[in-house]
DNA sequence: GCTGCATGCGCAG
DNA sequence: TGCGCCTGCAGCT
C-alpha cells in the first residue's frame, strides 16, 4: 500500500510513540528469529529513506546511531505490509491517518484482564480496549511494544537485522529521497537525462529517485503533461527540474495527511461538467462517476479526462501500469518547457487540515 | 467460500 | 521479462 510519503508517516509515528525507550520485541508468526536479539532494547530511533523504514536498537539509549552497537530492523512493506498501531490515548495517533491503522474493537482480540475487574463474563475482560492484552494476528511477523502501545508488522516484502554497514548499504542504492532535508536533485536530474529508458520507468526506478510508487508515477507525469514513453535523454533539465519540485511538493502534502491529492480544486470541478456531459451523452450508468477526486489518471483508463475529455488510457510497462490521457500528455521535447501546474494550489481550498 | 487484484521487489534465466 | 512471495479485501458465486 505505501508510498514514499506513508513510510515517512510511519517514521514519525515511531518516533513519537515508541523511539527512546525501552521496547519488547517478538515475532508472534516465528518468521523474525532475529526479534529475540532485540528484545529488551532502547528503540533509539526511527527513519525513512524511500520506501524503506529503520529501527535502530541499542542497549542503552546513552549510544549515538552511528555506534557499532546499534542494530538496525530493515522494513520494507512491499505490496502487502502495514504496521497496526494500538496503544494508550494519544499514542500514535497523530500520525494514524492513512497507512498506519489503528485497531477498532470490533477486530481486537484480547486476553482476560489479570486484575480480575473482568465483570461481564464473557472470557474477553472489561477491558478490551486495552492494548496491553491484544493478541497479535497470527501472521504477526514483528512486535515492538513500549510503555504506551505497541505496534504490529504483517506481511513485509523485507523484516531483518542489519548492522549499521547493512542499512548503509541498502542507503546506497536509493536515488535521493524528495521527503528528506538530504536529498540531492541534481542526482536525480543526471540519471533521468543520461537515460534512454522512458521516463515512466525511470521515475518508478527506486535507484533514481526513491519513494515514488505506481500513483505518484502517473500523476506527476500528467501534471508534467509528459508522454510517459518518451526517454530521459529526450527531456529538457528544465523540465525535469520541474519534475522534482512538483514531487517534493506533493509528497510533503502526502505525508502531512496520509492522503495523495494531486489534482486542483478547479479541475474537479471540471471533472463534474464533464461525467454530466458524458451522462447525457447517454451513459447513464452511475458507475462511471468516480467518488475518488483525487487523482487525474491514476486508475482512471476508459474514464474521460478531467481536463480534456480524452479516454484515459492504462498499459503495462516493465510489469507495471501505467495511466495517462493521450490527450494532455503529448509533451515530448526537449525543448519543452515546464507546463504543469504548481500543486499549492490543489488542497489550498480544502476546508480544514488533514 | 473462492478468485483476482493491489500504492513492490528480487531473482533466475 | 516473467515469476514467486508477502496479505487483505472487494466482488463474485
Amino acid at each position: 500500500m505505501p508510498e514514499g510519503h506513508t513510510v515517512h508517516r510511519l517514521a514519525a509515528a515511531f518516533r513519537d510513540g515508541l523511539v527512546g525507550g525501552p521496547v519488547r520485541t517478538s515475532s508472534p508468526q516465528g518468521r523474525f528469529t532475529e526479534a529475540a536479539q532485540i528484545d529488551r532494547m532502547v528503540l533509539l530511533g526511527a527513519e525513512a529513506v524511500g520506501k524503506h523504514l529503520f529501527l535502530a536498537f541499542a542497549p542503552s539509549d546513552d549510544v549515538d546511531l552511528d555506534a557499532p552497537v546499534v542494530r538496525w530492523v530493515h522494513v520494507h512493506l512491499g505490496l502487502y505490509g502495514s504496521w497496526t498501531f494500538a496503544g494508550e490515548p494519544g499514542f500514535a495517533v497523530l500520525h494514524a491517518i492513512g497507512a498506519p491503522r489503528v485497531r477498532v474493537g470490533e477486530q481486537e482480540s484480547a486476553l482476560p484482564e489479570p486484575d480480575g475487574d473482568d465483570d461481564d463474563g464473557d472470557g474477553r475482560g472489561a477491558g478490551t480496549a486495552d492494548w496491553r492484552y491484544l493478541l497479535p494476528r497470527p501472521t504477526t511477523r514483528l512486535r515492538i511494544q513500549g510503555p504506551r502501545g505497541l505496534a504490529d508488522l504483517t506481511g513485509p516484502t523485507a523484516c531483518e537485522l542489519l548492522d549499521g554497514a547493512g542499512r548503509q548499504a541498502i542507503i546506497d542504492r536509493l536515488g535521493p529521497d524528495p521527503l528528506r532535508e538530504d536529498a540531492d536533485p541534481e542526482r536525480f536530474v543526471r540519471r533521468v537525462l543520461a537515460s534512454c529508458s522512458p521516463i515512466a520507468t525511470l521515475l518508478m526506478n527506486q535507484q533514481v529517485v526513491a519513494g515514488i510508487g505506481n500513483i505518484y508515477r502517473a500523476e506527476l507525469l500528467f501534471r508534467a503533461r509528459l508522454d510517459p514513453f518518451v526517454p530521459g535523454t529526450e527531456l529538457g533539465r528544465g523540465l525535469v527540474e520541474g519534475i522534482w519540485e512538483d514531487l517534493v511538493e506533493l509528497m510533503r502534502y502526502g505525508a502531512r495527511t496520509g492522503r495523495i491529492v494531486t489534482t486542483q480544486p478547479e479541475h474537479r470541478l471540471l471533472d463534474a461538467r464533464i461525467m454530466e456531459r458524458t451522462r447525457q451523452n447517454g451513459d447513464d450508468d452511475p458507475t462511471v462517476v468516480p467518488r475518488e477526486q483525487s487523482f487525474y489518471v491514476y486508475h482512471r483508463q476508459t474514464l474521460p479526462c478531467r481536463l480534456c475529455g480524452t479516454e484515459v488510457r492504462s498499459q503495462e510497462l516493465a510489469g507495471r501500469t501505467v495511466y495517462w490521457c493521450p490527450g494532455c500528455q503529448k509533451v515530448r521535447s526537449r525543448k519543452a518547457a515546464w507546463i504543469g501546474q504548481h500543486p499549492a494550489a490543489p488542497w489550498a481550498l480544502e476546508t480544514g487540515d488533514d
